[in-house]
DNA sequence: ACAATAGTGTCTGTTAGACACTATGCC
DNA sequence: GGCATAGTGTCTAACAGACACTATTGT
């Protein structure tokens, strides 16, 4: 890594972070953006942001914690980094690297800030015109979820700590795009074997007339 | 993203690209590693990295182009980034961050190197000590191969332009770590569809004594 | 003919999905 | 009982893997 002499060590290259806040709502996957009130893009949607402190931010992951709570206001589920973008040409000031990061907020503690707009994920990387390139961000984000949706833990971190059947399949339709039968989505849970009911625990939403559903949790291990 | 005074926007954070060079040999996967030979850990195993240089690397793949270049001596198969490592101590000097690529040399042209040293890539992650987090980094470059072997054609980057079904498979089973059934694998390609055969085209090595194989490449579109 | 590897045909146990059924709550 | 949603049993068609078979080369 060190080949270069030390003169060269301080760069001018523009240390970022970008933060994709993801919910899940009435069966549709969100994303939360912001409208910026610098230049440059000003006036633009954009994924929220910031430059890393080397001074406060221990890593990157920390400074994706620190700026997701800040636009957020709530604390996020589960950081994730998605990928790093960079060049000369993505930030018209100079050389840029951004490090990516999905923030997934659980539907147990909502959202409550007046920064975030929310929007629809696939239609944000198909349709809006955001900074930079966020829209190619939004793109490989919708993927990768779509990717991990299956096999690991990343539904159940956008339910929360304690989630129905029914809520789960609903977040994992959300995620992928496509609906699964319940037979089959249950026995992939059951095979996979990372849920346990919380005996007796049930679930009936308000003044809804019909079986509740019977509480889960994450194994722990 | 611009939320500091400009004032800030001049870091002393240490920006570089890691290289995991990549290839396989008689059914192994090896990284290539150097001896650095510099401080920090002057003599110890690491992957080949850099500084990026914002004059001449219009983003950091080019970083890696470069760098991949400049350490191999071939042009690399295939570039892939595979994740961003940062922090306060991961070197020693100050804040650093890394954008890590795999590079992907195919069995095409051989590297021709005196610099890198080729080690089974599993035993890397498991049981050398490396600089940095390197050891780290080898092993999720050991998750990532294996997760994508499957479904895309990273196993016909390894191969080259042209390839016999037998080698892919053992490229294949070499990033997985697991042995295939020679019909799931030839019946998997099948499906997927993105491989055909050279019409007339055949594989017969030097002084061996069997049914030649069918050459293959990847369909284009 | 034989050794060695490439490539295929077929059988069988497992799995995904459709669909119908039962269960349980509130009115 | 009726409605709505939760949860299960079962059948079928598709698929994965094992294994044996055929094919093609050089000696």
């Amino acid at each position: 890594m060190a080949e270069t002499p030390d003169s060269l060590q301080f760069s001018s290259i523009l240390c970022t972070v970008d933060v994709l806040p993801l919910r899940v709502r009435e069966g549709r996957l969100e994303i939360g953006l912001v409208r910026r009130d610098k230049a440059p893009f000003k006036g633009v949607l954009a994924l929220p942001g910031g430059f890393i402190r080397d001074d406060e931010d221990s890593d990157t992951l920390a400074a994706a914690h620190r700026i997701a709570k800040q636009k957020a206001g709530v604390e996020v589920a589960h950081l994730e980094q998605l990928a790093t973008y960079s060049g000369r040409q993505r930030d018209p000031r100079r050389f840029s690297i951004s490090v990516a990061y999905l923030a997934i907020f659980s539907q147990d503690n909502e959202v409550q800030s007046k920064e975030l707009v929310w929007f629809d994920l696939s239609s944000a990387a198909r349709e809006l015109k955001l900074a930079f390139d966020h829209q190619t961000i939004c793109a490989d984000a919708v993927q990768r979820l779509a990717g991990k949706a299956g096999y690991t833990t990343l539904c159940a971190q956008f339910a929360g700590e304690e989630f129905t059947l029914p809520g789960l399949q609903e977040i994992y339709e959300a995620l992928t795009g496509q609906p699964v039968s319940k037979k089959t989505f249950r026995r992939r849970l059951e095979d996979l074997g990372w849920a346990e009911p919380i005996e007796g625990k049930m679930y009936q939403p308000e003044g809804r007339v019909s079986r509740p559903a019977q509480i889960h949790r994450l194994k722990q291990k």
